[in-house]
RNA sequence: GGGGAUGUAGCUCAUCUGGCUAGAGCGCUUGACUGGCAGUCAAGAGGUAGUGGGUUCGACUCCCAUCUUCUCCA
C-alpha cells in the first residue's frame, strides 16, 4: 500500500466515524513561548486541552507534520544512526474534546488497525498504564477490560509511569496512556525471543505504533494532579512506522516515503545505499533532515543564527556535514532534493510546491556558506594541528574551533584519528557545559501558578478592535521573574482592549488605573495559548476589584498606520514585482515597520519609487477600512482574501480589507487609508537567498525624517553660502580640495628637500660620526620623514632633533644602522636617558626612538647632553 | 537573550607580547621583451587600519562605547 493511500485511510476512517478532517497545522509555531516548533499532533490543539477555549468540532482527525530535535529518543545527533527515528515525521491522530473517551479510542484504533489495515492480530501488543504512587493512581482497569474484548489478555503489558502516564509538560494537562505496538520480526525469531519481552526496549522491529492518550488530569506547579472538568481523547500514530509495518520492510528508510529521496542521493553523489554503514547512515540523515528543513523554510521558518531557525540551520548543517565526509560532496547538493520531495508530498503538502523555488534558493545558499565555514575550519584546525606538541589537542582548542569558528566537532576528530591524533573530549564536553550553564542563566524564567480568581469566565473576549478603555475584572494572575526583566505579573481580565503581539505586530502598552488616580503600566502584551496575557510591573492590591484599563492611544494609532501600510505595500509589491512576492515575516511596530518577502533580485530605485508612490496614491484615495469579522475561512478567500500559510486550522478568521488589498489578518487598523498620511521606505536588503526586506516609516514619523532631511540640507547649503547648484558646489569644492593636497604636499616636500639640504649642510664630523643635534619647529610626522631621508643620504649618522608643541616637549632620535651595531648604540636608551631633561620619557627601537616631556625648556640641554654617546 | 570571534589596498590576507616610515599575493595602470596570445621583466597608482572616544613619548596593536559580518549556546 503506498504512503499516499495510508494517510488517506485513515483520514476515510475517521471521518466515517463522524470525525472533522482538518488540515495540518504549521510545523512553525509563533505564538508560544514554551515550543517553538510543532512537536506532537495535539499542539495545534492544546488551548482545548487546556480549558482556554471551547472546540466548535468535538471529533478531530488529521496528519500533522511534527518536528523533534530533542527529547529521550530524538536527540538530533541519533537520527539516521538507527532505522527509525526522524526529525521531521507525521502523525496521524484522532481527538475528542470532551467527547468520546476510553472505549471509543480502543475501539476504534482496533478496528482500524485489524480490519481496515489488516495488521496481523498476533503480531501486535497494548500496554495499560500500571498506576503510580506518588500520584496516588491505581490501575487503568477500565482499559485493560477494553482491550480484553480484542486481544488475549498475555498480550496485554503494564507500563510504568515513564512509559505509560503521558504529560504535555512539567504542568499543564496529562493522563494515563495505552500504547500499541507491533512485532514485525519473521516468524524464527519470534520463536525465539517472545515480542513481549521486547516491547519497549528499543528494538527496530518491535516498535510502539500509536498511543492512546486518555487526558483526564492537570499537573500542577506544586507537584499534584486535579481532575480535569472534561475528558479529552489524544491519539498520535507515527505515520512512516506505519508505512513499515504495512509496505512490510523492516526499516521506515525503506518504505517510499523515503525511498524516492534515497535513490535521489544515490544518483546525484554516486553512491550506493545499502553497501557501507557510513555512507547509508549518510544518506539517511539527508533524506530525513532535508524533508525537516524544506518544510521548515515552506512553513516561513527561514535558518538564521537565533532560536528557531537556529535549530533549522543546525539540522541542515549536520546533512551538509555527513554528505561532505562521507559522500564526499564538496559542493552544495541537497537543494537538489527539493523537486523529488515536492513532487512526493506536495499532494498532500501544497506548500511544499508553491515554495518550492525558494526553498531551493535558500538551501542552496545555506550550503555555500556553510562549506565556506568547514574551508576556513579545516585551515585553522591544521594550524591547531602543527602547533600542538604530542597526539592530543587540547579541548579547549577544539571548542574554540566548534563556539567560534563553527566547525564541526566530529569532523575535528575524524581528521584528528586520521593523522593518528586525539582529542582530549572531556576538556571539550566541560566548556560546552559551562557554555550552556552561562546561557541558560541568562535565560531563566521562573513562573509561579496560576491564581484563579473567576473559574466561570475563562473564555477573554477581545473588544480592542473598537475601544482603547474597558472596566475589566481579572480572571487570573501569576508571577514571572527573569534574570533580564525583574519580576513581572502576567494578568488575565475577563475581556481587553490591549492587543496581544501577534502577527508582526507588536503588543498594546498602556495602565491600569486602580484607587484613587494611581495608575499600574502595563509594559507588554502577549499571546500564549490562546490567553491575552497583560504584563504588568505590580499587581494591584485588590485583584478582586473591577477596574478601568486604558491602552497607549499614541502608540496603537501609530502602530495601526503602519500596519495598514504593510498591507498596502503587500499589494503594491504583489502589483509591481508580480505575484511571486510572498510575504516572508513582517514586524509593525510603532516608530517603522519591516516588511520581507519572496524576490528573487534587488529592487531598482525606479522600482523602488514605483511602489511608494503606489501605497501614497492609495492613502491619498481615502480608502475606507472594511473589516470582516468571524467569518469563515472559505468565505473569505472566496471574497479574494491572500492566505498566508502559516495560517493554523480556525473555525473563523478576520478579514481586512482596503479596495482591492484583502489579507487574513487579526491586527489593529486604521479606519481610513488617509490617517496614515504619507509613506516611505527607508531601506531595502537581502536576508536570505530569495528573500528581501523594506522597510519603512508612516505619518508622524515621515515628518520626522523629512524635517531632518531637511534641514540637513539646508544647513550644507547654508555653509555653502546658498549655491544654486548645491551638488556642483560640491564637486567643485572636492575638486579643488584635491588639487590644493597635491599643491600642499609638492610645497612641503620642496621645503623639507630645502631644510633637508640645510641640515645636512650643518652635520658635523665628529669622532667618525656624523652628528647633529638641533631643535625644529615642525611637527612630529615631518621630523621622522626627515630624519628618514636624511638617514638615506648620510652614513654613521647620530642626529637629534628637539622640538616643542602645545607646551610639551618631544625628542626624536635617528641612528644609521652600522652605527647601532659598531659603537653599541641604541636611539631608545639615548631618548630615555635624554627624556629626563624635558620631565618625560620614550623609546622606540635601536635605530629610531621618540620621547616626549612637560619642560620644553629642557630641550637646549637635551641636544647639548647629546654629543657625549658618540664621544 | 548570553558568550566567542571578526572588520587593514578592488579581492584574499600578513603586521608574534604597543615602537622595523602599514606589507605580500592576486587584480589594476603604464612600459619593455616575444610574430599574436599566454607569459616574463620593470615602473606605478591604490589604505582616514569599521566608527567615535580614552590611555601613552608613541596605538592596526591596550581600554570603553557603537556598528558590520561570522559562530556557538539558550
Amino acid at each position: 500500500m503506498k504512503s499516499q493511500q495510508v494517510r488517506q485511510q485513515f483520514l476515510d476512517f475517521f471521518a466515517s466515524k463522524k470525525h472533522s478532517i482538518v488540515p495540518s497545522s504549521p510545523m512553525v509555531l509563533k505564538n508560544d513561548p514554551t515550543l517553538m516548533f510543532t512537536n506532537a499532533g495535539m499542539v495545534p490543539f492544546k488551548e482545548y486541552f487546556l480549558g482556554q477555549k471551547n472546540a466548535t468540532d468535538k471529533r478531530v482527525a488529521d496528519t500533522q507534520k511534527c518536528l523533534r530535535v530533542s527529547g529521550k529518543h530524538n536527540d538530533l545527533e541519533e537520527v539516521g544512526k538507527d532505522t527509525y527515528h526522524h526529525t521531521m515525521f507525521e502523525m496521524l491522530g484522532n481527538w475528542s474534546f470532551g467527547d468520546y473517551f476510553k472505549k471509543e479510542a480502543i475501539d476504534w484504533a482496533w478496528e482500524l488497525l485489524v480490519d481496515v489495515y489488516k495488521i496481523d492480530k498476533d503480531s501486535l501488543y497494548v500496554s495499560v498504564f500500571e498506576g503510580s504512587k506518588e500520584d496516588g493512581l491505581g490501575y487503568d482497569q477500565e482499559a485493560y477490560d477494553l482491550w480484553k474484548n480484542h486481544i488475549s489478555e498475555d498480550r496485554i503489558i503494564n507500563g510504568n509511569k515513564k512509559d505509560n502516564f503521558w504529560e504535555m509538560g512539567a504542568q499543564g494537562p496529562c493522563g494515563p496512556c495505552s500504547e500499541i505496538h507491533v512485532d514485525i520480526r519473521s516468524a524464527e525469531e519470534k520463536a525465539k525471543i517472545s515480542g513481549k519481552s521486547l516491547v519497549n526496549n528499543d528494538h527496530p522491529q518491535v516498535v510502539e505504533i500509536w498511543n492512546l492518550v486518555f487526558m483526564e488530569f492537570n499537573r500542577k506547579a506544586d507537584g499534584s494532579l486535579e481532575k480535569l472538568p472534561a475528558q479529552h481523547v489524544d491519539t498520535g500514530m507515527g505515520f512512516e512506522r506505519l508505512c513499515m509495518v504495512l509496505q512490510n520492510v523492516q526499516s521506515n528508510y525503506d518504505t517510499d516515503v523515503f525511498t524516492p529521496l534515497i535513490r535521489e542521493v544515490e544518483a546525484i553523489t554516486n553512491n550506493d545505499y545499502g553497501k557501507n554503514e557510513d555512507v547509508d547512515i549518510s544518506i539517511r540523515v539527508i533524506a530525513d533532515h532535508v524533508r525537516a528543513v524544506a518544510f521548515a523554510i515552506a512553513d516561513g521558518q527561514l535558518p538564521s543564527n537565533t532560536g528557531a531557525g537556529y535549530v533549522i540551520r543546525r539540522i541542515l548543517r549536520r546533512a551538509i556535514r555527513y554528505g561532505f565526509t562521507f559522500l564526499n560532496q564538496k559542493e552544495p547538493f541537497i537543494y537538489k532534493l527539493v523537486g523529488t520531495l515536492s513532487k512526493q508530498m506536495g499532494e498532500y503538502f501544497p506548500e511544499l510546491k508553491t515554495q518550492k523555488q525558494l526553498v531551493t534558493n535558500v538551501l542552496k545558499e545555506e550550503e555555500n556558506s556553510f562549506l565556506r565555514t568547514l574551508d576556513q575550519g579545516l585551515v585553522l584546525l591544521d594550524g591547531i594541528i602543527k602547533n600542538t606538541k604530542g597526539t592530543e589537542v587540547s579541548g579547549k582548542k577544539a571548542f574554540e574551533l566548534f563556539d567560534t569558528y563553527g566547525f564541526p566537532i566530529d569532523l575535528t576528530a575524524l581528521i584528528l584519528s586520521e593523522k593518528g591524533m586525539t582529542l582530549n573530549e572531556n576538556d571539550f564536553n566541560t566548556e560546552l557545559e559551562k557554555q550552556k550553564t552561562r546561557s541558560r542563566a541568562a535565560a531563566a524564567v521562573e513562573t509561579d501558578d496560576w491564581v484563579v480568581l473567576d473559574e466561570d469566565d475563562l473564555e477573554e473576549e477581545f473588544i480592542g478592535y473598537d475601544t482603547l478603555e474597558a472596566k475589566v475584572k481579572i480572571t487570573r494572575y501569576r508571577k514571572v521573574s527573569s534574570k533580564k526583566d525583574g519580576n513581572l505579573f502576567q494578568i488575565v481580565f475577563n475581556m481587553t482592549p490591549f492587543y496581544p503581539e501577534g502577527g508582526g505586530q507588536v503588543g498594546d502598552k498602556g495602565y491600569i488605573e486602580v484607587t484613587n488616580g494611581n495608575v499600574i503600566y502595563i509594559v507588554d502584551t502577549k499571546k500564549e495559548n490562546n490567553l491575552i496575557i497583560h504584563f504588568a510591573e505590580n499587581l494591584p492590591k485588590d485583584p478582586s476589584q473591577t477596574f478601568r484599563v486604558v491602552v497607549d492611544e499614541k502608540q496603537r494609532s501609530r502602530t495601526a498606520c503602519n500596519h495598514t501600510a504593510t498591507h498596502l505595500l503587500h499589494q503594491a509589491l504583489r502589483e509591481i514585482l508580480g505575484t511571486h512576492v510572498e510575504q516572508k515575516g513582517s514586524a509593525v511596530h510603532s516608530k517603522n515597520l519591516r516588511f520581507d518577502f519572496s524576490h528573487y533580485a534587488k529592487l531598482t530605485v525606479d522600482q523602488l519609487r514605483d511602489v511608494e508612490d503606489f501605497v501614497n496614491a492609495r492613502i491619498d484615495s481615502k480608502i475606507p477600512l472594511e473589516d470582516f469579522r468571524n467569518i469563515p475561512m472559505q468565505t473569505a478567500l472566496d471574497k479574494g482574501a491572500m492566505a498566508l500559510f502559516g495560517e493554523k486550522y480556525g473555525d473563523t478568521v478576520r478579514a481586512i480589507k482596503f479596495g482591492n488589498s484583502m489579507e487574513l489578518c487579526g491586527g489593529t487598523h486604521v479606519q481610513n487609508t488617509s490617517e496614515i498620511w504619507h509613506f516611505k521606505i527607508t531601506s531595502e536588503s537581502a536576508i536570505a537567498a530569495g528573500v528581501r526586506r523594506i522597510e519603512a516609516i508612516t505619518s508622524d514619523a515621515t515628518k520626522d525624517f523629512y524635517f531632518e532631511t531637511n534641514k540637513v540640507y539646508f544647513e550644507l547649503k547654508d555653509l555653502l553660502k546658498n549655491p544654486v547648484n548645491p551638488h556642483k558646489a560640491i564637486t567643485d569644492l572636492q575638486e579643488e580640495n584635491n588639487t590644493l593636497k597635491k599643491q600642499i604636499e609638492n610645497l612641503l616636500k620642496e621645503k623639507a628637500g630645502n631644510l633637508k639640504g640645510d641640515l645636512i649642510n650643518e652635520v658635523k664630523l665628529i669622532n667618525g660620526v656624523n652628528f647633529l643635534a638641533k631643535k625644529l619647529d615642525l611637527d612630529q610626522n615631518s621630523i621622522k620623514d626627515l630624519a628618514f631621508e636624511i638617514g638615506n643620504q648620510v652614513d654613521n649618522l647620530f642626529l637629534l632633533v628637539g622640538t616643542e608643541s602645545e607646551g610639551k616637549a618631544f625628542l626624536t632620535c635617528f641612528i644609521s644602522k652600522n652605527l647601532v651595531e659598531s659603537n653599541d648604540l641604541d636611539a631608545g636608551k639615548v631618548v630615555r636617558e635624554l627624556g629626563k631633561f624635558i620631565q618625560g620619557g620614550g623609546g622606540g627601537q635601536p635605530f629610531f626612538a621618540t620621547a616626549g616631556g612637560k619642560y620644553p625648556a629642557g630641550i637646549a640641554e637635551a641636544l647639548k647632553e647629546s654629543k657625549k654617546y658618540i664621544l
